[in-house]
DNA sequence: CACTTGCGCTACGGTACCGTATCGTTTACC
DNA sequence: GGTAAACGATACGGTACCGTAGCGCAAGTG
């Protein structure tokens, strides 16, 4: 047993799934297929068979591979400026609900989510990998007084990005706007009985 | 030309179009087929596609008969208690998030939304008659100086329906707490400027 | 009651997809 | 350079689905 993988099965898989996920975006759930797969990404169908031996699996690892636009990648980086730093992770999610492939895949997800157990773990995982910073930064403010002591996170971090995602699924509307996100930080933090 | 319609195209077209909804609530997007519709309604396929030529207006039309449930259905109906008359609309929205043919049928037409332009359309017009009166009941508040002359309603409705949405497309969390309902629309209210 | 219209049934041709098998070729590995 | 592994190509059998055609039957219409 090797410590390096055979570099054609890593390539494979990568090619795999990168043109796994374009036929997502473009294609959608219900476009996505194995043969699909293999004409877009020019590796044959019984290679990609060997290494997901039915096509949910490969969905799943489709799925996965998709990453949160590491540019606009939460972080844990509190600064003395609460409001500040929630301006900048939301705008981080704005810019990656505008233009990513993380967004023209979050829909398939959706769906996946509402009918499979397995893909609904996986949206949670999804959705707690980019929660779980401004969860944290919330909690410190709350530590730290910025927030009431009995401030209720869970609720305040979908007061923050619910309008975005709703914005951006739901209602069709534009959610890169700096000043609309200004706005809502403002209002939230003030809702929530923010230290001025 | 009768001016009533011959009762067997009246059943034929209602028995379809049910069995339509619920293949898609049972089998999604991904699963809606003619052939299914015709099992699961018994309505020979032959005359599924007398009315609807095509796949894709049957789907169409299926997308549209999904009405919000009526007795969550918003309603203009405007109390001197702005938080009040937003709690009961965000109570019907939530009760409507968490049971109904509509939720089920959502995740659905937020894909479709996003690939066809007929769709989008329509889910358009899916949401903009539920938040039609909610945003009149806004403008209404800020008419009579409840709210600042100066509000984002549209940022608002979002606001308020965005963490429903989110919590229960995106968190998978539940939607049906009525604290924490109040607190929302309390914390918005105050984050919007509301006169207390 | 005669007539028209819609419906169900069976049967297509065509396409796309799933997942498997076989076998020759290429490529990494030592 | 020889061996083992991965890959590509082709070809399957099976299923599901699209959309159409033809025909006999049933149900409304006047």
């Amino acid at each position: 047993m090797s410590a390096t993988e055979d570099p054609r099965i890593v390539r494979s898989r990568a090619t795999v799934l990168a043109a796994a996920v374009a036929l997502l975006q473009n294609e959608g759930y219900r476009g996505f297929s194995v043969e699909g797969v293999s004409a877009r990404s020019g590796v044959a169908k019984t290679t990609i068979y060997r290494h997901w031996p039915e096509r949910q699996l490969l969905l799943l690892d489709a799925f996965r591979s998709v990453k949160f636009p590491p540019e606009y990648a939460p972080r844990f980086a509190p600064t003395a400026d609460l409001s500040a730093d929630l301006v900048r992770e939301m705008r981080g999610l704005a810019a990656g609900l505008t233009s990513s492939d993380w967004v023209e895949v979050l829909p398939a997800i959706i769906e996946a989510a509402e009918r499979e157990p397995e893909f609904l773990v996986l949206a949670r995982v999804f959705v707690e990998e980019r929660r779980k910073p401004v969860r944290m930064r919330l909690e410190l403010a709350v530590e730290q007084g910025d927030l009431p002591g009995d401030s209720d996170v869970e609720l305040l971090l979908a007061q923050l990005g619910g309008p975005l995602f709703y914005r951006r699924l739901i209602a069709h509307q534009p959610v890169d706007d700096h000043a609309m996100i200004d706005r809502l930080v403002r209002q939230v933090l003030i809702g929530a009985g923010a230290r001025p």
